[in-house]
RNA sequence: CGCGGGGUAGAGCAGCUUGGUAGCUCGUCGGGCUCAUAACCCGGAGGUCAUGUGGUUCAAAUCCCAUCCCCGCAA
């Protein structure tokens, strides 16, 4: 079977290198261009490209796969599949219609939930105990295909980002390589989503990541782990400074009786109390510094209990 | 040449503006106190202050110049 592979960032890679591994006929790695990113603006090639050209995969950078724009490729390559995940653009109907066997997506939640581009933030941020990965059928909406396999995945108290986004990419590869075999078996039945119970997972602003204290401390908990390690919530010390939040810990002792954000104490790690109750920060990374442990950035005597993160 | 912070003992920092004895909180080693301790007390080891054997100076962690490295913002 040809696959045409699309995809940008790392959680792309787990597939992609899953298909190589498994002895599929990638013909072509389709990224998003390589964009000036970091300090000096150094143009940046994305993992996938990267991946694909250490294994001999042509890659491929349109700007656009609108108006035509990608067909005599297309053509060229003659998938009889495209597989996409996290590619970060809209794919037109011509070549969603080119492939036999359609365009699958991998997406990193149990549709119809958390549609859209930050699906395990979201789903961390928001609590939630389990997510999973669905592979679809793509159609011109945004992650609204009908779904082909899913696969749960539970969601632990002190999971990250990164945690979940390292077990949905693995889960995902899995899943992708007994979906692609389904395809040609014909053993698997396309499943249409129930629009009225979609939620969106919109993409990550900086107004998401502003730590708001007021909240209960599990709130402030799933903020900080969803968006940890990138680009992590954050808070400002009394000083006007940045402090960006790494990990915390629900704290076991009950009720503040303080105002939400005031320090509590400096025990190893940053008390904070919360709306309700109290975290502790674990690790830290301050303005112009490093990522430290709490010990260390109190040991700096950068802080002081009674200090108030806002 | 996008903007900015930083490189001082094993860790996190202060000192630099107003050059002149290397400081703080920990860790570590030894001793003491204690039923005991991660607690407390006493003592010690450990630093060419990123690099240039650079410039200024009687004197540079501190002022000037160059280079290397780390980090945040923005995109």
């Amino acid at each position: 079977m040809r696959v045409l592979f699309m995809g940008t960032p790392d959680f792309a890679l787990f597939t992609l290198k899953a298909l190589v591994e498994a002895g599929y006929e990638v013909v072509g790695a389709v990224t998003q261009p390589d964009k000036p990113k970091g300090r000096g603006y150094e143009l940046q090639p994305p993992p996938v490209k990267v991946y694909a050209t250490e294994h001999q995969i042509p890659v491929y950078q349109p700007a656009t796969l609108k108006n035509g724009a990608f067909d005599e490729e297309l053509a060229a390559l003659a998938p009889d599949v495209i597989v996409v995940v996290a590619y970060g653009k809209i794919l037109p109907l011509s070549v969603l219609n080119y492939p036999r066997y359609g365009c699958i997506n991998v997406h990193g939640s149990l549709l119809p939930q958390y549609r859209g581009a930050a699906p395990m933030q979201r789903a961390i941020m928001e609590g939630c105990t389990e997510t999973g990965i669905t592979t679809m059928l793509m159609n011109e909406g945004l992650d609204t295909g009908d779904m082909l396999q899913t696969v749960r995945v539970a969601i632990e108290e002190n999971d990250n980002f990164e945690q979940i986004h390292d077990k949905l990419g693995a889960a995902g590869a899995a899943l992708l390589l007994e979906t692609l075999s389904a395809l040609a078996d014909g053993t698997v039945a396309p499943v249409a989503q129930d629009d009225t119970k979609a939620t969106y997972a919109a993409k990550i602003e900086k107004r998401d990541c502003l730590i708001d204290f007021a909240k209960d401390a599990h709130t402030v908990h799933n903020t900080v782990r969803g968006l940890s390690p990138v680009p992590l919530g954050f808070t400002h010390t009394p000083d006007g400074k940045l402090l960006k939040v790494i990990e915390t810990r629900l704290a076991k002792s009950g009720a503040a009786l303080a105002a939400p954000g005031t320090v509590l104490s400096l025990d190893g790690a940053v008390e904070v109390a919360c709306g309700t109750g109290s975290v502790l920060l674990t690790r830290v990374l301050p303005e112009g510094k490093g990522r430290m442990s709490a010990a260390d950035y109190i040991r700096g005597r950068r802080i002081a209990v009674g200090d108030v993160l806002k």
